[in-house]
DNA sequence: GCGACAG
DNA sequence: ATCTTGTCGC
């Protein structure tokens, strides 16, 4: 059987499986879990999945606090002075809302598969893998995007059709890892991988292509695993210098900035100059596109919402 | 307070 | 990305 092309992960049970480790009477701190999860980037995340925490009794969130020894916030009902009391009551002591001497209470012996170090080299690998310079004239556009309920995301392609009235494709999925910056194809290529099978031979994503730390955003990404050729269009900029509309990456040209907000960038098996034509002829087209992908998957996001109210009524 | 690293 | 849908202040 032929392999996935890439790795299935579960961020959020490989964390909380992390938070069970801390023992009796110690303290973990946020960044220390992430970078047991593999890299401290996910310093915020970890907060996050701790305030989503679906287990509270098994999964002794109180037990991790600020770097400075800062208590931090607490998901309960009794708020932080609830986090106060369970450490305390683990022998711990807290002044001025301060752990003392963190480090003599402090675990950080995790055992640990360092997910996250095992997803950058699977994209340092897939960016091997990268085709740039394929100068190319799609015709139909496929563009893309994800809304969320909780960990519930709601993926969204609108295709260009000859007819004029763009198609709408919506795929539904429950998400295994949360955002961190640089491994957001991780959370949104599965939820909308299942509707490339009927794409257009162009796929635009709400999102960075070449323009990421490895070269591996999710217009790339989705390239590579697609075989598609792809582009990616952020709202904002996630690294590089701008020179005039030009964005360089570590020295190197990545792409361009389009009407002054839109941050450009190829995916796969496009060159920079086929790009860059596709956004002067097309531009307009392929940005209302992707505010229509925008559109149609919060609606279809707010509609489940309203179905369940019905189903539970 | 600053810097800030997509969604 | 999601949160809020009525009220304050310009």
């Amino acid at each position: 059987m032929l392999r996935s092309r890439f790795l299935n992960v579960d961020v959020f049970s490989d964390f909380y499986a992390l938070v069970r480790q801390v023992p009796d009477g110690k303290i973990t701190t946020y960044g220390t879990l992430a970078r047991a999860l593999g890299d401290i980037r996910a310093a915020r995340a970890c907060g996050y999945m701790l305030s989503v925490n679906p287990d509270p009794d098994g999964t002794p969130c109180y037990r991790v606090v600020h770097s400075d020894g800062r208590v931090g916030n607490y998901t309960h009902p009794l708020g932080n002075t609830e986090k106060v009391r369970r450490i305390r009551a683990d022998g711990i002591e807290i002044r001025d809302d301060r752990i003392c001497q963190l480090e003599s209470v402090l675990f950080d012996d995790f055992v640990t598969n360092s997910i996250l170090e095992k997803l950058r080299a699977e994209q340092l690998s897939l960016a091997g893998e990268l085709a740039i310079n394929e100068e190319i004239r799609p015709s139909r556009v496929s563009a893309f995007d994800v809304s969320y309920a909780g960990e519930v995301g709601y993926g969204s392609m609108v295709t260009t059709s000859s007819g004029g009235v763009p198609e709408t494709e919506i795929s539904t999925r429950e998400v295994k890892i949360p955002y961190i910056s640089s491994y957001l194809s991780y959370r949104e290529f599965p939820v909308l991988s299942s509707l490339i099978a009927n794409s257009g031979d162009f796929l635009v994503f709400d999102g960075n292509g070449i323009l990421h730390d490895r070269n591996m955003g999710l217009a790339t990404f989705a390239g590579i695993i697609s075989g598609k050729p792809s582009m990616g269009v952020a709202k904002s900029l996630s690294g590089g210098k701008i020179v005039d509309d030009h964005i360089y990456l570590r020295g190197v040209e990545a792409g361009f900035v389009y009407s002054g907000k839109y941050y450009v960038s190829q995916g796969n098996l496009i060159s920079l100059q086929s790009a860059r034509n596709l956004m002067k002829e097309r531009g307009e087209e392929i940005i209302s596109l992707l505010k229509s992908a925008h559109r149609s998957a919060n609606e279809a996001r707010l509609l489940k919402s309203v179905k369940d109210t019905h189903a539970n009524n």
